[in-house]
DNA sequence: CCATATTCAAGGGTAAACCCCTATTCACGT
DNA sequence: ACGTGAATAGGGGTTTACCCTTGAATATGG
C-alpha cells in the first residue's frame, strides 16, 4: 500500500518538526512538505499534490479558515485535517463548513494525528473526543430540551398524521383528498394540534417539525 | 486512577465475551456486567451503576434506541456508547438524539472500543471515522451544495430583506408596516424572490432559509 | 349505567395569501 | 438618449387559511 502523502501547514517550525518526526514513526505516512502560513500552504498544495493537508487554524498572513476554503475550491479531492488548540464551537464548526474533513485538537493524544490522517485519507472523518463532543451535543440539544414535557405526546394519531403531511408541504385540500375527508376536517385537526403545541403559524410548525426530526431540510 | 466500570448490552453471547476479553487487555477498564437485551440492560444499570454502558443497537425485546432513552431518563449521569453494524444516518442520528454520547462502528478497529469508553467516561465523545463522516457531511452539505450556483446571490438587497422577514414569521401586512410600503409591494418582492429561488410555497421558503442559515430552529 | 371527555368530522364567515398583469420612478451603463 | 433592472404601487379574481361553533361516535370514570 502506497504511503499517504501529507503536507503540514503551521506557523511554528517547532510544531512542524515535532509532527514530522511523530508521523515518521507511523510507517504508512510520508510528510512531503511544510508551509508556514495559508498562502504558502496553498502554493505547496499545487506543487506537491498531497493526499492530506494538516492545517493549523491560528496562523498569520492567511488563516487556516481561508486556506481551507481555497484549497477545497481549487483542489476538490485533497482532504484537509484541521488542527487547533481551541476545542469550541466557534472555532470548529466554521472550519468544517469551510471544508475540513476532520478535526484534531492539539490537546489530544499524539497518536490521534496518525489515526486522523488515515481516516480522512480513506474518505472518512476523524474528530477528537473533545471535538466530537461538540457535534454530539449539538444534535442532542435539539432533542433533549424537547424531551421533557413534550406536548407532542399529547397529540392524537390523527393529529400527528396531519402534522407530518402539513410540514411536508401538502395543502389542506390535498390532505383531505389523501385521507378521504373534507378539507374542513383537516383544518379542525390542524387547529387542534397547533393549540396543543402552542404554535400559531404554519411557519413555526415547520420549525417545530424540524427540531422534532419529523422532517429534514 | 479508578477503573472505568462498563456494562455490556448485546444479544449475542459471543460478541459480549469477545468484547469482554478485549477490554480486559486495556487495564483501566473493568466489565462489571452483561445483558442480552435492552430490558435486562436497564435493570442491570440500576443494580451495578456502571460508568459507561456499551449498547448494541440491534436487539430483540427492547431495542437499543428505547433502552438508551430509558437509561438517560432514569440515570442521567451514566454515559452510553452505542455500537452498531450499520454506519448510516438512519441508524446513527436517532441513537445520538436518544442520548448516546458516542458511537462505535462494529466495522471499526477493535482498539476503538477502549478509546471510545475512555472518551465518553471523561465527558467527551467518540465517533468512529465512518460515523464522524456522517456528522461532518451533514454540516458541510449546507455550505457546499449552496456555495456553487446559488440563486441566493441573484436576489436584490430588498428581496433578501423580505426573505428574512417572511421566514421569521412576519405577515405581508406587518412587513409593509415595518418598511413603510404597501402590502402589494411586499407581495411583489416576495413573488420575485420566490421565482428566483424556484420556490413555490412559504413552507419551502422556510426550509431554504434554514439550509442557508438565514434563520435557525 | 349515565355523565363527561375525547376524537373525528364538518359548516359558515372573514381575512389573508396567491396569481397575473400593468405602471411609474429611479439609477446605471452603453 | 435608450434599454435594463430594481423598487414601488395597484386592480381583480381565485384560493387558502383562520376562527368559532356544532354534531356524532367512542371511550372513560364515578
Amino acid at each position: 500500500m502506497r504511503e499517504i502523502k501529507v503536507l503540514i501547514v503551521d506557523d511554528h517550525a517547532i510544531v512542524r518538526d515535532g509532527i514530522c518526526s511523530l508521523l515518521a514513526l507511523a510507517g504508512d505516512i510520508e510528510v512531503v512538505g511544510e508551509a508556514a502560513n495559508g498562502m504558502e500552504g496553498l502554493e505547496k498544495v499545487g506543487e506537491l499534490l498531497p493526499d492530506v493537508v494538516l492545517m493549523d487554524m491560528a496562523m498569520p498572513v492567511m488563516g487556516g479558515l481561508e486556506a481551507i476554503r481555497r484549497i477545497r475550491k481549487e483542489f476538490a479531492g485533497i482532504k484537509i485535517l484541521a488542527l487547533t488548540q481551541y476545542d469550541d464551537k466557534e472555532h470548529v464548526f466554521p472550519a468544517i463548513q469551510a471544508g475540513a474533513t476532520g478535526f484534531v485538537s492539539k490537546t489530544a493524544a499524539s497518536s490521534e494525528l496518525a489515526h486522523g490522517i488515515r481516516a480522512v485519507s480513506a474518505g472518512e472523518s476523524y474528530l477528537s473526543p473533545s471535538i466530537a463532543r461538540l457535534f454530539v451535543e449539538d444534535y442532542q440539544s435539539v432533542a433533549l430540551t424537547e424531551a421533557n414535557n413534550d406536548p407532542y405526546e399529547q397529540l392524537t394519531d390523527r393529529e400527528r398524521e396531519m402534522l407530518k403531511l402539513v410540514v411536508e408541504g401538502y395543502k389542506t385540500r390535498q390532505i383531505a383528498e389523501l385521507l378521504n375527508i373534507t378539507p374542513k376536517t383537516v383544518e379542525g385537526h390542524k387547529t387542534s394540534l397547533m393549540k396543543k403545541l402552542g404554535i400559531h403559524s404554519n411557519l413555526d410548525l415547520v420549525k417545530y417539525a424540524l427540531r422534532r426530526g419529523i422532517i429534514s431540510v
